[in-house]
DNA sequence: AATGAATGAGAGTTCATTCAT
DNA sequence: TATGAATGAACTCTCATTCAT
């Protein structure tokens, strides 16, 4: 066992990973079999279980993977020195860009999840609730230097925030074709102005 | 015995499409089996058959049930003499309300209307999106009516509404103590002002 | 309960016999179930069971009645006043125009007894090989009266008989279009002379 | 590990063919399950599947072993150089002897390959008309020589040989003791000679 | 005489998992 | 490190059968 971290095993385990993520993600979780997997990653069945325990573990395993760099990248934009405007079109950037980059793992993180069980799943939820709580601080931050109005309730504003680029990462992945950098700006533009026409109602 | 459309099997059938609801809700379509189903009903597996055909057939009707009324009320609302934000807020309210009454059906049709063929996705999927398009114009009139505005792109704008509500969802299901008005509010102010404060933005 | 043999039950208990018949002989006795044959019938499921106790039974009256005036006919062929050749010929023509005739309760007979219990097999057995055995007795006789040969074993002429006309009713249910007297011809033909040139032979 | 192909899969499948075979013989298709199989193969239900795709599989895999070297012995007697007397006993021989030796096979394809699909009977038939034709081949061969009569309707007689002994063949699966022999002598003289006295007739 | 509703046993099949090699 | 063979539990679904009405 040599102390380097990409012995073959390693190697080995992450393309497991990654077999199992396409797989998931195009058939599910209940839709995929083992051998499925196997035969992706062009091994025979049996040799699955020496990389995975158990095929839940491998669902685990994927979702971590498509969780940890989204709420990774995350914390990077909310200790960056930007005013609010452009964290938040940096958040929305990433999270909506993700459907594009990684989209197999994070898919499945997405529709599989509650194939896991009970710990299994907190825990994975408490990293993405991490990731909600950092959008969080950043509208309590903007409301502090004045730029998002004191009345706004910044925990709903997260959640709305993530519904609207989930919605839209639904289409993204459905059509490939899609302009991805409209749906930002749109999004950007709906949080910080709404729709409203305030000459209007003014 | 009268004429009256609620004969025996009629009641049963529709008891079973309850419990389906009810399981695949809690479970997903893989995994919940049909036996969970009967039991949940109260009757054996194999008299399931008596009322469905296929276990496939039971996530049809579910997901018809719950997407029916969902959209049959959505016609109404942009059929109806009220202002642009009168419409907007009965919008919001009626789909995060739904999650409150039949919320099983609902998430259901959510979760797991991929799993079902061709055929019957496209049926349910074109309820769906006239659900959509009916919101996007509402939108269009607002334009005309010069309280929304100009500029505003009215597809992106429905399909934002239905992720914050749809997020929303997800959170009142699992919380039943949620203060669902609040959220509304929430959600109209967002969708008409933004967060941003625009008296330090000029 | 009146005396008449024609009472509505025996009449219906026939008609279940009969749609038995016909559907055992299109799907066998495996592939058929008892909602094909009542629904053939024209009654429910349920009620099939007022006329008979189980399939099992079904298929017992359904082979009984193929195989009754099939043997009945050979008593009457056998107790006739005609020459060997004659009754052979008679023979031969009843049992490969029974083909055409009630061929559906004889094709299940045929096809189907093996699924009945032993102590049902074996009654039908009897009769059949009653069959047999007069056949054997017109052999005898002809060979009492000089027309065939002293050498020949007549067990053995009669299976030889039976195998041939079997052989070709299988043809004939397929193809619905056959020559029969053409057969039956060439069966009486083989089976007084054989196929050697015994001019040639000599 | 030498090359030779019967490696420990092909072995364990042979013995899944022969266990099938056995157990279609006694129940037919339809009256046995695939745990019978199993079973009497000394293998639990599921390992079956290692060896069969389905069911079905199992009794192609049957009829092709029991339809195989019966097919293919004719071919070599059609082509040998011998008389046509020596040719039908040795055919009749051949035939009658098979149910002997691979008796169950044979059995199966002949009772049970109706339930076979449409493609895969019609290979088998293939096989099997080959032999009726080669057959018919041996009788218009003996025409030319002279040692069959000009007025014998060669298809059928080919036919008739079959049949014969085919309906033997069913007597000497049940009587593992009857003498083979004799009955072959039997149904040569009989496709040769007939049974009629000619002296008689004359 | 007939039916609607329910049942329960069993079918074929799939598949995650194990383990000796 | 990997595999072939086997397992056993679970699955969906079918169907002969029963019985109150």
């Amino acid at each position: 066992m040599p102390a380097g971290e990409t012995g073959k095993y390693e190697q080995q385990r992450h393309a497991a990973i990654r077999a199992a993520a396409s797989v998931f993600a195009e058939k599910g979780f209940h839709g995929s079999s083992t051998r499925d997997i196997a035969e992706r990653m062009g091994i025979k069945q049996g040799s699955l279980y020496y990389y995975f325990k158990s095929k839940e573990e491998a669902l685990s395993e994927v979702c971590l993977y498509g969780m940890q760099d989204y709420a990774g990248r995350m914390v990077s934009i909310a200790a960056s020195e930007q005013p609010f405007r452009a964290k938040l079109t940096a958040t929305i950037t990433s999270h909506i860009t993700k459907y594009r980059e990684k989209n197999e793992a994070l898919k499945v993180y997405n529709a599989e999840r509650l194939y896991l069980d009970e710990s299994k799943r907190t825990r994975l939820h408490e990293l993405g609730s991490g990731y909600r709580q950092q959008l969080e601080g950043i509208f309590v931050e903007g409301q502090k230097s004045g730029e998002v109005r004191a009345d706004v309730d910044c925990r709903f504003a997260s959640h709305a925030v993530i519904g609207i680029c989930n919605s839209w990462g639904e289409q993204i992945v459905r059509d490939p074709d899609m302009d991805i950098y409209e749906i930002i700006d749109n999004s950007v533009g709906l949080i910080l102005n709404g729709f409203s026409n305030n000459k209007h109602t003014n």
